[in-house]
RNA sequence: CGGGAUGUAGCGCAGCUUGGUAGCGCGCUUCACUGGGGGUGAAGAGGUCGCAGGUUCAAAUCCUGUCAUCCCGACCA
């Protein structure tokens, strides 16, 4: 390509609406720009680098055996009704009637594909002798984000590979399952990424079911718990916090007298440990939740976070939130923000945590008043075992600190960047979706199911916000809009645009992506645009050199270029472009 | 949806407090010089100051409303 028949608008101050470096040199680079929040179009040389993502990702995808299909994006919202996902996804679920003669009806646009593509296999497969397969698309995908964000990273449209495996058995699925868990593996790597495989919510099917792929990166959203000293890693709802109750034993003769406070319109933490003049960690909290429609208190330390999904699991229950205003009044005979363990008769489960806060601060059960010196045993009871110990769970947020669960390390917490995530679906859309298949003994059964994406943008956003300095991004040389950026240093001398059109031409030839500057520009803007893009190897042609029969060479990362001689340059690229490949293979595993 | 901020030329910004001919830098056009790290000089083009209403002889500036974008939070199958 040549750089003045296309268009890479750069820019040399940073857009006001960027903040993230990612969003700043993604627009700086000219490789987008917004439409509207949430809304992007990829310049030329943003769409190439996408393109070439894509591109590693189904080389991937066919080497693990996956095949490629395409479906609508438009997709009839019938079909989530029947998941129950047009009520889960809310206001996400981007949908609209559409007018075809004297019907309406309504229809969707695909947030992602599990609806259509069970609905596609419950229809052509009938026999576990179908099975087991892997499908996979890459298209766009819409989400009406309450708030888009962070640029390029939180967007309400962006492309999205998804995969589906079916599978007649368990052992079928893990088989798939492993097989697209490695393809993700092998995908980051080559896209240059550092990537962190952490465990992530598990879903119906437990145990190991499901992974998030994060880049580490300080602007990421999401929290990932990593245990330095071993392998485990998580992210923030899955992070186990520890395995047994964390005890504080008081001899009854130290325990002192309780007390009632008055705690006027202190229902916060915040505001008891102001009023009181106590530590947030000297608290037990106790939340209201309503589990399957049984009223249940939570009880947990009060500078801790409950987790619903914690919570769900400890109780072996569907569905978990927390109670109304009305219902907590009522259990609690207290406003909201006044609840506490003593005298309260519904069902209670604790945090391992709890039983170390001994005394305690807790909620009287009656409005603007708290007790202190609280203790477990003489001022209320949690559930005990078999010998008398209190059981409790794990029902909070990790946090940084907290015990690692695989070994005697610390749990550190992280930001990381979610780029894929593969999951145990089991048969939740098979079963809702009619996907059946019949066994060996003519036995009906619902197909069982994995799901696997990828956020193609999330990983050219990524190398930006990871893979960059003060002068521009640093591509990988998989996927950089152009591998060489040849710059003829004037374009109206003959000789030296003479030999960069030679060059030029015989590297494209070769097979070479690459770019030739063109623009009658000074040298300054092409050496500042070479590397505020970052093409990974950079030819500089100039009358000085050629003077001295040479060209100059360099990678983006070199300090110094090199002198070749002019007749060796072809070879000696393409000989560095082959090492540079090598290299960046040896990263995969 | 709660909180905060910002809308003036393609980009970055000043002007607004105290109403009176719309400015600066970059970029863009033309010419000359220059030619290895975002050049110099000269001459230009480009803006109904987000939009609507109001106050006023007069509004970028004051008032009301509205829209858009960004940030923090809530939400995120």
């Amino acid at each position: 390509m040549r750089w003045s028949q296309t268009l890479i608008p750069t820019m040399k101050e940073n857009p006001s609406d960027a903040e993230i470096p990612s969003h700043r040199l993604m627009i700086r680079a000219g490789l987008i720009r917004q439409l509207m929040a949430g809304a992007y179009t990829y310049l030329p040389l943003g769409w190439k680098s996408i393109r070439k993502a894509e591109a590693i990702i189904r080389e991937e995808m066919d080497r693990a055996g996956a095949v490629e299909l395409h479906m609508p994006a438009l997709q009839p919202i019938e079909l989530f009704e029947r998941t129950g996902r047009r009520e889960a996804f809310g206001n996400v679920l981007i949908n609209f009637p559409i007018r075809r003669g004297n019907q309406e009806g309504q229809y969707a646009l695909g947030p992602t594909h599990e609806e259509v593509i069970t609905d596609l296999v419950s229809k052509l497969v009938s026999s576990y002798r179908q099975l087991p397969f892997t499908m996979y698309q890459i298209q766009t995908k819409f989400r009406n984000e309450e708030r888009p964000r962070f640029g390029v990273l939180r967007t309400s449209e962006f492309q999205m590979k998804d995969a589906y495996s079916f599978s007649a058995t368990v052992e079928q699925l893990d088989t798939a399952y492993d097989a697209m868990y490695d393809a993700y593996c092998r995908i980051f790597a080559r896209c240059g990424l550092e990537y962190l495989p952490v465990e992530a919510e598990s879903g119906p099917i437990g145990g190991d079911a499901s992974h998030e792929f994060m880049i580490p990166s300080g602007n990421g959203e999401d929290s990932i718990f990593r245990c330095p000293s071993c392998q485990y890693a998580a992210n923030m709802e899955r992070a186990d916090t520890g395995r047994a109750a964390n005890i504080t034993e008081v001899a009854d003769a130290d325990m002192q007298a309780l007390e009632e406070v008055a705690t006027p319109k202190a229902g916060t933490i915040d505001q008891v440990t102001k009023s009181m003049g106590c530590d947030a960690t000297d608290l037990i909290k106790t939340l209201i939740y309503d589990v399957d429609g049984e009223t249940v208190a939570v009880l947990l330390r009060g500078d801790h976070e409950a987790n619903e999904g914690k919570i769900r699991r400890a109780l072996d229950a569907n569905s978990v939130e927390l109670a109304d205003n009305a219902t907590i009044e009522e259990v609690t005979g207290a406003p909201v923000g006044f609840a506490g363990p003593k005298g309260l008769s519904i069902k209670m489960i604790a945090d391992h945590d709890v039983p170390s806060v001994n005394p305690a601060v807790i909620g009287a059960n009656k409005a603007d008043a708290h007790f202190k010196n609280v203790y477990l045993g003489r001022d209320y009871e949690l559930p005990t075992d078999a010998v008398g110990k209190p059981v409790t769970h794990d029902l909070r947020n990790a946090e940084p600190g907290d015990g690692c669960p695989k070994c005697e390390g610390t749990l550190e917490r992280v930001h990381g960047i979610e780029v894929g995530h593969v999951f145990k679906l089991g048969t939740k859309y098979s079963e809702s979706l009619d996907a059946n298949f019949a066994d060996e003994k003519e036995q009906r059964h619902p197909i069982i199911m994995g799901c696997y994406g990828i956020g193609v943008n999330r990983i050219i956003a990524g190398i930006a916000e990871t893979r960059h300095d003060d002068n521009g991004i640093d591509w990988p040389l998989s996927l950089a809009p152009f591998e060489v950026d040849i710059i003829p240093l004037k374009v109206d001398d003959e000789e030296v645009m003479q030999a960069a059109e030679s060059l030029y031409d015989s590297l494209k030839s070769q097979g070479v992506d690459v770019i030739l500057d063109d623009r009658p520009a000074r040298p300054g803007v092409k050496f500042k645009d070479s590397e505020l893009i970052g093409f990974p190897l950079r030819v500089v042609i100039g009358g000085r050199g050629l003077a001295e029969g040479n060209m100059e060479v360099k990678w983006r990362s070199d300090e110094e270029p090199t002198m070749i001689p002019v007749a060796e340059v072809e070879v000696r690229v393409l000989e560095m472009l082959v090492d540079k490949r090598a290299e960046e293979a040896g990263q995969v595993p």
